[in-house]
DNA sequence: GCTTTATTGTCACTTAGGTGACAATAAAGG
DNA sequence: CCTTTATTGTCACCTAAGTGACAATAAAGC
């Protein structure tokens, strides 16, 4: 039998969670979250479903993880009591972008993104979530090219990283999507983590196989063969 | 001679920048935004120093970049037009994680944290603040880790990986600081991305050099000497 | 306490990518 | 246009880490 742990405002302060908010606000968040009780191994969200749910961890660790190219686990965090997770319900359309799932016997508690918000900062949740996307966005889009070079190639990895160059450089061509940047070899390897004269030599091997082509000193890639190199699924970002 | 850009609401809206705000906000946070001009390779600002200024990016191209272990320099973003960065100083007390400098000639504008928030809110910086910190301030950690990995060896990677483990789940022990979690070499293995029998290998080369002991199948590590092992400077994190 | 299963330890072998060195181009500056 | 400097291309060689295979322990289940 598992015994139900209480949640109130001294527990809350014992974890040292959202130590500004005051015991009235704490109070009113409490009311409105769900206690779960989830066993060893058990599955809380999976990558890619819509993220509608905040998490507050009370009692165990939480595993956060992801699938590499070739099927591998990466172990991106492990959560302990006290913390929040999932946030990417934050950010407005956000799906989640890591698993997790109960690495011991846990007890979380949830909440609906709007009503911590407003609870805690007494602000329009568009609002909040506009600013977070705008403001926090980026370093999201950061940590996630980074997680998934966790297992990758050197081939992998540039087409990740051309990728997300495309995402914020590059403008529409006859001939697929040009970035608007002078960058060398060396550049992208340091972006990647590696040496330039490797780099030079996949870079050959992609415009080899037609995923991307140099026009002088630009860049023309195929964001969807990039995708398909990278060994993301079709619907990934 | 330069010419200046206007910065006025018609620039902000082609940028797509801050989508949410009325016209009346945007012409209210312009009005208390400087003008910069940069000049190709120029250093906006660097690595460790306290964070108190939120920038926009107007024009041109901006490099964010780290120092790793062996000296080399990290690319960890380019920012594009449009974009905010230095949004570390969003949180509180925060020192910059990245250099940041002018990868071509560029147009930045410079706000106050606390002017950015309240104008485009209207909720105190101090709340906002420790509302990110709570929640992005993992997202944050995890980015520090990453990006760290960047050309490190294994020897390095583990020791910031144990690093992370003890801030979160470690407690003060006469012989060090103990993980309160039961870790395998292969949950290790997949959070630095490494092989088992590598880390096997590492970790009793780790214990060999006193950085960490094991105590039955816990761990006992010393923070310090991780630091040290990591080739982080002694005042980082 | 004994059996089963999980974890750790060790090693030989393979491989991706780093490194140095230099030639071939291409861009930039005068 | 020509010189200088930056970038790209190519190679042979080296090294850290991956891999498979198995023994030695330690923990868990009964």
């Amino acid at each position: 039998m598992v015994r139900t742990p209480v949640l109130n405002v001294t527990t809350i302060r014992r974890l040292k969670a959202f130590p500004w908010a005051s015991d009235q606000q704490v109070e009113r968040l409490l009311s409105q979250m769900e206690l779960h009780h989830i066993e060893k191994r058990t599955v809380l969200f999976n990558e890619g479903v819509p993220s509608d749910s905040v998490y507050f961890l009370i009692s165990g660790v939480v595993k956060l993880s992801l699938r590499s190219p070739d099927e591998e686990r990466v172990l991106v965090s492990l959560i302990s009591p006290g913390e929040l997770f999932g946030i990417t319900s934050l950010m407005p359309g956000m799906y989640r972008a890591f698993r997790s799932e109960a690495f011991s016997d846990c007890w979380v508690s949830s909440v609906r993104p709007e009503v911590f918000v407003t609870t805690l900062l007494n602000v329009p949740f568009t609002d909040f979530s506009a600013l977070m996307e705008g403001t926090v966005g980026r370093w999201f889009a950061l940590l996630y090219r980074y997680t998934h070079f966790q297992g990758s190639s050197l081939r992998q990895k540039l087409a990740l990283a051309l990728l997300e160059l495309a995402q914020k450089f590059g403008i529409q061509d006859a001939r697929g999507t040009m970035l608007i940047l002078q960058l060398t070899h060396e550049d992208l390897a340091d972006l990647v983590g590696a040496s330039r004269q490797k780099v030079t030599e996949h870079m050959q091997e992609l415009a080899r196989q037609e995923v991307l082509l140099r026009d002088g000193r630009r860049l023309i890639v195929h964001p969807d063969r990039l995708r398909e190199v990278a060994g993301l699924l079709l619907d990934e970002k």
